[in-house]
DNA sequence: GCGATTCTGGAACGATCATTCAAGTTTGGC
DNA sequence: GCCAAACTTGAATGATCGTTCCAGAATCGC
């Protein structure tokens, strides 16, 4: 018995992102995804089972590097402050392309539960890290003390999106920078 | 010639509204538009043209009744503060009902013309409200004179847009009205 | 080279899509 | 009561949808 190849899932998935990204679940065909995922309908269907269990895994992997890419921004600089400033800015700098997160809590809100249990996971994870990271600002003194940590935790996820909805409306980078601006003023 | 009845134009676009803002353009089909309209379907093409000329009229008549109650919002109140206050408030109070603004935005971004140009032009007059209301505040020594006001107003209608989509999310209520205050308390 | 396995791509299926056609129904003016 | 205008409804159309079926090409272990 051989296996010839194996066709490389997560790249695929890469490109079913993308395409859901831009169009969102009910704008993307099949033969859409194919083309962009660079392999089969057969492929697809055998990996992925359907259309719908192929978004989830969409979101979910989209999710998930996007917590990393927080999570390394965050991480990153001398001081917690510098890591949240890090954050903000990345989500400046990457706001022109749609959010898949974004897109599919405003496509389908609160009315699938398996979709609502991914976007759970994933929010749970990102505040609880924008929350130890905020704690650590706020004993470095550099954001107000008198605050919430988890309220200043959903502040800035609340700003992520209105950022990201900013951009995709065309909105142009001095105004994304503004808003950016505003959100770390408002921490102190 | 006699003319027996005609039908609400508004009252039937009210209905398109509420189907569009809940499963999005794509997500929306004739025959679920027909019913929420409470009008046959010859009579939605004869009065609409196509499906897409009807999402646009939808768009455009959703976004003057929400500039018309942020406006009356904003002139609320004794101070122009409150009047702030009190549109957010207001977008707290109705951020489990789906914004067809922010739907809209995120399924097509900037990718349609003639659905760019009605975002455009409802959000100039929305921004050019909250600017005038925003120097207000400023005046009255209620929002830091420091601040741009053009920045200012396009922070509120990016956290907006955040409060909408977290509620869309199913954010509880204490979030969106952690939200609301986090928001409040950055203006000073 | 052979057989087994995994892929691709086209053809096919039934369902649903937006849209139009063709009655039939309601209503106001005369 | 009758005509004409505006409506509703159901059927028809052609396209596209998601999905499956099927045949052929590619690739590995042997």
């Amino acid at each position: 018995m051989a296996r010839p190849r194996e066709f490389d899932t997560d790249a695929a998935l890469d490109g079913a992102i993308a395409v859901f990204s831009e169009h969102g679940y009910e704008g993307s065909s099949a033969q859409m995804l194919v083309d962009a995922m660079g392999i089969g309908r057969q492929s697809l269907y055998a990996a992925f089972g359907d259309k719908w269990q192929l978004y989830c895994a969409a979101v979910r992997r989209y999710g998930m590097g996007e917590c990393a890419a927080h999570f390394e921004a965050l991480r990153s600089g001398a001081r917690a402050i510098d890591g949240i400033a890090a954050m903000l800015r990345h989500v400046v700098e990457t706001a022109y392309t749609p959010c898949l997160g974004v897109g599919s809590t405003c496509e389908f809100g609160a009315s699938r539960p398996d979709l609502v249990d991914i976007h759970a996971a994933l929010g749970r994870t990102l505040h609880m890290a924008i929350v130890a990271r905020m704690r650590d600002a706020q004993r470095e003194g550099d954001v107000a003390a008198s605050l919430d940590p988890e309220a200043l935790a959903q502040f800035l996820i609340a700003n992520i999106a209105g950022i990201r909805v900013a951009g995709r409306g065309g909105a142009d980078r001095s105004t994304l920078a503004a808003l950016q601006e505003m959100v770390m003023r408002a921490l102190r």
